[in-house]
DNA sequence: TCAAACATTAAGGCACAGCTTAATGCCGGC
DNA sequence: GCCGGCATTAAGCTGTGCCTTAATGTTTGA
């Protein structure tokens, strides 16, 4: 007879290349999950994976214990997230993507709050270059995004509003002067965020009567990380492009002034996505509500 | 998120009349049982059971949890025995049902013999003197009776064929003679089984050339362990019906001698039957073959 | 009123499941 | 051939879950 960790053992090893990466996985030791399988192997009397270079790959009778262990494990979380919701209460994991920036400064915060304020709750945050990938690649409720995403059919819940800005600090300004017109950004040194999969390096640019204009720049640095852009920015390395969130108090007190300011980018609204396969629970509302919040006030610094 | 241990623990709660009641069932105490669902209710904010005298009150969120742990559970069972089967495994538990003295003699013996070739079996014997209502009390496999049951919708198969036979001791019949027609029966000692609901004390006879006849006797003694009777006639208390497979070796003998051996009574085939609702698997099926066997075979004594 | 049955609380015990460490062997890539 | 990664085995450790015992209080029925 089964026990639930023994389901749950079996799905996080048919989820991995090998059982030392389950083990890493699971934050055991390698021995733990070769005899932990071994044992259960020899309960049922049955081979479910065959070992060896590669990906593992079970048995038929592997695959389909696994496959059924799948069901009952849903059917196990879904009953807990009912008790939950009918006691009220607010535990168990939530799953949250973001960006390394935002994720960073203003999501985890959020969570740790939010955290703290509920012994039961199981944050986790994920922080990625490409949130929308990391959407495909496991477990997650709740993802945080600057700007829009496009050809998604989820529904993006506005957070913020957020402008993007091209800023520069006031030393790059001081020694290199600021361009007038976007076509003087070429001869400027320009950096960018490699956030996700969308073209950083073609700025849409909306000037004074409504004109649009496409400009090409062609990035001298540039990191996944917006803050890193963004402190490379204070150091003088040269133009970026941030978002209103990251910059506004760099902006206020004049450690970076705004560049061509009579024209705009396109806004990036703060979103907020639920995982439509994902479970409706009432931490992951709850939690989204506080992030609303928290997000819409003006940062603190 | 719930053990299996959990919701097997109030499934058995919500089948017993009070805590102290599914203390004993479980063969714990009962503080055992009143903290463990005491931490239980604690961990899910929920009140699960209304405690005070009288059948336990589940709460309308026990009611919905135990229900709904009574599917997750028959899941968890499926699955089980279906990578039984495909192992080929002859384990888990196995109920049945049987009446005293055949269940004793006869049933349990194979049980044992069957249980020692397999370690992970699990056998569990009940022994009824109302096997059909016992069918309807709880966990059952297989029932074995001795005669068919009438009016049951279940497959009787038959394991071996009985007859009812009229005995009584030599010494009964030296001191007082034995009836020479039927209607004689009323001037002896007679004594009958209560094995279940069926009119013991009216005995349907079959004479020569096919003549049958109700007869209605007065019983002086009785039990409702068939047993039990057999040695009460051959201590020479009187005369009784009893099954072949119990009295033959006496016959053979000389202990007990046939009365009206010209008139029969109707057979009493030994019968076995499936749960209809129950599971289907490989140690249900090999163990109805092994009795079929065991007791097709002449009795040893 | 008393006894029996039930439920609960507090405190302590302990078995065993789930690891860990140490060691060894295998395989593949450089 | 060497190194790194993987899998396995043997032996030992330990935390904790699941009890137990002892005591107390409540309720019900005779």
């Amino acid at each position: 007879m089964f026990d639930v960790s023994d389901l749950r053992f079996l799905t996080a090893l048919s989820a991995s290349p090998s059982l030392a990466a389950a083990a890493r996985n699971l934050g055991v030791t390698p021995p733990a999950v070769s005899q932990r399988l071994a044992l259960l192997e020899d309960r049922l009397h049955l081979r479910l994976i065959e070992r060896g270079r590669g990906q593992l790959r079970l048995t038929a009778e592997g695959a389909y214990l696994i496959d059924r262990a799948k069901g009952v494990l849903d059917d196990i979380e879904s009953l807990s997230e009912d008790m939950s919701a009918r006691a009220g209460r607010i535990d168990g994991p939530l799953h949250v993507i973001a960006p390394f920036g935002f994720g960073r400064l203003r999501v985890a915060p959020v969570m740790t709050r939010f955290g703290d304020e509920h012994a039961e709750l199981r944050p986790m945050l994920s922080l990625r270059e490409d949130p929308v990938g990391a959407m495909n690649d496991g477990l997650w409720d709740v993802l945080v995004h600057v700007g829009r995403l496009p050809n998604l059919r989820i529904t993006q819940r506005k957070l913020a509003p957020n402008r993007r800005l091209l800023v520069a600090s006031a030393d790059y300004a001081r020694r290199f002067g600021l361009p007038q017109r976007p076509k003087e950004i070429a001869a400027h040194r320009v950096g960018v965020v490699r956030e996700n999969r969308a073209d950083a390096s073609l700025w849409l640019l909306t000037g004074p009567g409504g004109i649009e204009m496409n400009l090409r720049v062609k990035p001298v640095f540039g990191c996944n990380d917006g803050e890193v852009l963004r402190a490379w920015a204070l150091d003088g390395f040269g133009i970026v492009e941030r978002s209103e969130w990251s910059v506004s108090s760099d902006l206020r007190v004049g450690r970076l002034v705004r560049v061509l300011p009579d024209w705009s980018l396109p806004d990036a609204d703060i979103v907020a996505l639920l995982n439509p396969r994902g479970v409706r629970s009432l931490r992951i509302d709850k939690f989204v509500e506080r992030l609303a919040s928290e997000i819409s006030a003006p940062p603190m610094a």
